[in-house]
DNA sequence: ACATAATAGTTCAAAGATGAACAATAAACA
DNA sequence: TGTTTATTGTTCATCTTTGAACTATTATGT
């Protein structure tokens, strides 16, 4: 008996989403390391993105906007709001909701790292002509929402 | 002074970025979910798939295959062989080295894993054609190129 | 209105990952 | 040979991430 009649590794799709994988753990790793001057990290990087994009926003809705659970942002956010870089502030309405906003000093960070972080994808993705980019970026998409309700 | 006057989110390579490091992301939480029956760990299967694949490799090697620091392998493998998934034995001429390798059980839990795998990935990249699947992966295997020895 | 269920955020313990410092071994070289 | 430098793997302290249990608040249904 022969379990390896068809190996993934023979298998087109399963070669090149692992080479997906590994550009993203590259570029993640890459990403954390020039974010170090500005002592910043790619997940506090995440938030400032999201808060900056949706301003008022939850921590409910942020968690799922990052994928992470919501305890996870609950560590998170103070570190950031104790650096003045965003504000939380309690619903009017409902008031087990606390919504989420950048501050001044949270944005002039967010531009500078977003300047590094820029730089860095320019970097990876100039190997590619627009379209082949596009492509990539709705393949990407289309995955994601196969999966996301899985 | 206007800081906004080129936005990453106008600019297509940081949109199609983002949505391959969301893709990667929610594949990697739903194999984490998928593999859970099995009692093992997305990292764990790197692991067992690079011994698979390269029987004899030393931790060192592993460590940068994977692109994780030495210490997490240290740490990782212990588990596995007390599973008795895989093996460490000594290099014989160079008594730094541990050799790994898979034991039958380490390869039968393994192919089970792959299956698990191999089914989440014809799932995502199944909208793809298989022209647009090669190109994903050859641009990925360019930016970790690029990206690897910067 | 009242009881039940659902939701937002927090706390806490456990697991994972990281990097610096270390011991043992091997390599380079004077 | 003998000394210095590099390499392999481990240890350890620290930081992150996670999920389950908990509190407070709102929604639902009778």
């Amino acid at each position: 008996m022969n379990n390896k009649q068809e190996l993934p590794w023979d298998n087109p799709r399963f070669r090149n989403w692992v080479a997906v994988a590994r550009a993203c753990h590259v570029l993640e790793r890459t990403l954390a390391v020039k974010l170090a001057p500005l002592d910043l990290k790619p997940a506090q990087l995440d938030v400032l993105m999201n808060l900056y994009r949706h301003p008022g926003m939850s921590q409910h809705d942020l968690a799922r906007k990052l994928l992470v659970g919501r305890s996870n942002i609950t560590m998170l956010l103070p570190q950031l709001e104790a650096r003045g870089l965003l504000r939380r502030e309690g619903d009017e309405k409902d008031k087990r909701i606390l919504r989420l906003a950048l501050t001044e000093a949270g944005e002039a960070l967010l531009m500078q790292a977003l300047k590094v972080h820029m730089a860095l994808i320019e970097k990876a993705m100039s190997q590619s002509t627009p379209e082949q980019c596009d492509m990539i970026g709705d393949q990407m998409r289309k995955i994601y929402d196969v999966l996301k309700e899985a």
